[in-house]
DNA sequence: ATGCCTTGTCGCACAAGA
């Protein structure tokens, strides 16, 4: 099975872009974030004229985030445990039954936190308490999980092209990617490092000032996996061709085959 | 040091992103 993760930066401004790359890469499970759409208005019949099954958890204007599966989807739930007054869309899980067993996903847009002096930090790193704990209750139900999505964490200096321009930046401040290690340290993996040691794997180019042109990029997309779910992992790719695409998002789609 | 670009909201520019 393969599964992905892709924050797409607006489902209306992306539908060309993401029905190409639905169609060439066919994974079996999407997770989309950035929607930028309520659920009402979230074109479904775009993705189910594809083969999808859609689950959506919007917000107006913001956020969003959307799990797209050929299989059929079971226990869908939105929403990040632990803070019942966060109005922001950021979390959406669904289990989807393979060929030989059953893998629950989970789909997130962790927030960025920047600029550092403001709110935004320290619900950034509240946000990610919340996950940790999720993570946690779900590692104990011992089952293939995967944990996908923008994480807007640079977990090292080899995650990034010029680490230096962002060493005050929140998504590479220490406080940050020490909560990111905690992660790790629960029992989660992250997919692409457990098949690929190697340097300049990025998955956003900034719009601006020709990031793209000068591969200028950052690694911040990833799936984090359960030991069930690594014990299965077959391989793991960036899709780097589809940010010099037409129209394309800031980020690039990051698959995974599991053997389930 | 800041903006560089892109998106969405309705706006007659702005917030937010990373």
């Amino acid at each position: 099975m393969q599964i992905a993760t892709w924050n797409i930066n607006g489902v209306k401004a992306r539908i060309d872009a993401a029905s190409a790359w639905l169609k060439e890469a066919r994974p079996d499970v999407a997770c989309l974030q950035e929607i930028k759409s309520v659920d009402e208005a979230f074109p479904r019949s775009v993705f189910e004229d594809l083969g999808y099954n859609v689950a959506t958890h919007g917000q107006k204007g913001f956020n969003g985030v959307a799990i797209l599966s050929l299989r059929p989807m079971e226990d869908i739930r939105p929403r990040l445990p632990g803070d019942d007054a966060d109005e922001q869309a950021r979390y959406l899980e669904a289990v989807i039954t393979g060929d030989r067993g059953i893998v629950r996903v989970g789909c997130l847009y962790l927030p960025n936190g920047n600029p550092v002096d403001s709110e935004k930090y320290p619900y950034k790193l509240a946000w990610m308490d919340r996950l940790i704990a999720h993570a946690k209750d779900r590692l104990a139900l011992e089952e293939p999980f995967v944990l996908a999505g923008d994480y807007n964490i640079i977990p090292q200096a080899r995650d990034a092209a010029r680490p230096e321009d962002w060493v005050n930046d929140a998504l590479f401040l220490q406080t940050s990617r020490d909560k990111f290690r905690e992660l790790a340290a629960i029992g989660l993996t992250d997919s692409l490092r457990a098949l690929d040691d190697s340097d300049g794997v990025y998955t956003f180019w900034d719009y601006q000032a020709g990031a793209w042109q000068k591969n200028n990029g950052i690694r911040i997309d990833h799936l984090m996996l359960s030991p069930q779910a690594t014990d299965r992992l077959m391989s793991v790719r960036v899709d780097k061709h589809v940010r010099g695409g037409e129209k394309p998002s800031d980020h690039v789609p990051v698959v995974i085959e599991l053997d389930v």
